[in-house]
DNA sequence: CAGTATCCACAAGGATACTG
DNA sequence: CAGTATCCTTGTGGATACTG
């Protein structure tokens, strides 16, 4: 279905050989400000329009918001569907990869919370 | 015994009431190009000299590695111990925090090896 | 509604050389 | 051995305004 993803999106590039290749791959794909957040609110409130996300979130601007999920996009992660037009209404929404996040996201989560209750 | 973390090392200071805090924190400490390498490198490995991590990571710079062994250490999640002098030797270690964050780590690996995969 | 288009400031990381 | 010191390029994200 959503085979938009080439090894190129991935850390994958320049550390083949290393064993956390993985690791630096995930990275890659959730080590910016708001990758990660997009993905937290997708997995807890399902399927988002841009502007609920917008809401959601908050502090996030348009343009930001925008690149962030054209990045998720690519990675496979996201999908983008266009639900009506007129006004034009689109859905984000989680790919199976996307939603195999779930255990990171949580166990990072978790890690943060623990560290912020010191 | 480590307290040399405050509040304002996380990303806490500009998400405190969002239910994403954790999450938004934890990538702050991870989400950078060798951060999460060298937590993945002392968790498999054990304590580790400056130049041992160096050899062990390869493509990364003394400048790169020391900035980001200073951010780890100012995080909380790595320890830094003078084992000796003449020559100077240093021995880096996982905290409390540090060890923590092995479950997160393994998340991470795991969703990107299988996304390698494809 | 769901974005683009500009412009801008700062941080991250690499190359290279040097030091206590 | 374990770093620092410079310099430089690129990436990342924010402010603001505009559009199909």
């Amino acid at each position: 279905m959503s085979e938009t993803r080439s090894d190129a999106d991935c850390a994958a590039s320049w550390c083949t050989d290393d064993p956390w290749c993985g690791l630096t791959c995930a990275v890659d794909v959730l080590g910016h400000k708001w990758h990660p957040v997009v993905v937290h609110r997708l997995l807890a409130r399902g399927p988002l329009g841009f502007g609920d996300l917008a809401d959601d979130i908050g502090a996030v601007t348009n343009k930001v918001l925008s690149e962030t999920l054209a990045d998720l996009e690519a990675a496979g992660v996201v999908d983008r569907t266009v639900v009506d037009d007129r006004p034009v209404r689109v859905e984000y929404s989680l790919t199976d990869d996307g939603e195999a996040l779930a255990p990171a996201i949580e166990a990072l989560q978790d890690w943060g919370e623990r560290y912020l209750d010191d």
